[in-house]
DNA sequence: CGCCAGGACAGCC
DNA sequence: GGCTGTCCTGGC
């Protein structure tokens, strides 16, 4: 078991400070799995497992193949994380300490589909339940993938969740959110989602906040982590919390939203989850 | 038992 | 535009 981090096929050495760890755990991602230090990650059609050493990644896929190119997407690994952050620090000192506290962590990059149904389902719920509702949808609709004996399943295609039947739903009990999620799955369109992939921010914003049941925040969670659009800035009650108790600023979702892109500028969702991450250690 | 959680929305002004 | 009550479920 010891040597399964050197049996794992593949490895990604990070020039820059990297952490599996801080990424997942900050409410990016809300299906992963933690078992003696590897991590399963259901990624479209494949579970990636990961182990970190140092600045050492290890991978392996299991199902459907994945590039390397598009792993660094995935986690971050991309970003230019020095750049970023000295950004970060010259627009405003203050993050100084939070940067340091959460340093590593990335911000991801996961299918639209998928994670505007997760924060969806986030609609007043606390991140257990969250994953407790994504993992039985998977369950019921998705595809599983075997590794190490253990069974994982991928997130449904959007042709499975149009056929989910009432019995599904009544299983899944997610309340007033299933309206949301059966709307959406019935007017999906891969091909409007690559068309919006190209189109500039605001217009993106826009359009999300056109479909039922997704309001400012959820919006700027499918702008930040799904289109990459790393000047979202997503105000959640943590936030909005930091945002009073380091920044003196209060207001509306909308306000706030509008304060943090101003800001900490084209960066803004970094500052976002390096607060995110402080505020919710700090006060549990 | 009561309360509220990583919001959105309608209805009101 | 901003403010308020309501919405389902799970967990404490």
């Amino acid at each position: 078991m010891e040597k399964l981090s050197t049996s794992l096929r593949n490895k990604i050495v990070c020039k820059t400070r990297f952490s599996i760890d801080h990424t997942l755990k900050c409410g990016q991602i809300f299906r992963y799995f933690i078992f003696d230090s590897y991590y399963y990650v259901p990624y479209n059609n494949s579970v990636i497992v990961l182990r970190q050493n140092n600045n050492i990644v290890y991978y392996e896929v299991f199902g459907e193949e994945i590039e390397e190119k598009e792993l660094k997407e995935f986690l971050g690994i991309n970003h230019d994380i020095e750049n970023i952050n000295n950004y970060l620090l010259q627009r405003e000192g203050k993050l100084r300490e939070m940067l340091t506290f959460s340093e590593g962590l990335r911000i991801v990059k996961t299918p639209t589909y998928e994670t505007l149904i997760s924060f969806l389902f986030s609609i007043k719920n606390s991140i257990p339940v969250i994953t407790k509702k994504l993992n039985l949808l998977s369950e019921i609709a998705g595809d599983s993938i075997i590794v190490n004996n253990k069974k994982f399943y991928t997130f449904p295609k959007s042709s499975r969740l149009r056929s989910l039947t009432n019995k599904d739903y009544e299983r899944l009990r997610i309340g007033y959110r299933e309206k949301f999620l059966r709307e959406f799955v019935g007017l999906y369109n891969e091909e409007d989602v690559i068309s919006l992939e190209k189109k500039p921010y605001e217009e993106k914003r826009k359009i999300l906040l056109s479909i039922k049941g997704v309001g400012e925040k959820v919006a700027q969670c499918v702008l930040l982590f799904g289109f990459s659009e790393l000047s979202a800035f997503p105000v959640d009650v943590w936030i909005e919390m930091a945002l009073w108790n380091y920044f003196g600023v209060k207001g509306s979702i909308k306000k706030l939203t509008e304060f943090g892109r101003n800001t900490f500028g084209e960066y803004a969702g970094y500052a976002q989850e390096y607060m995110y991450r402080y505020i919710r250690i700090k006060n549990t």
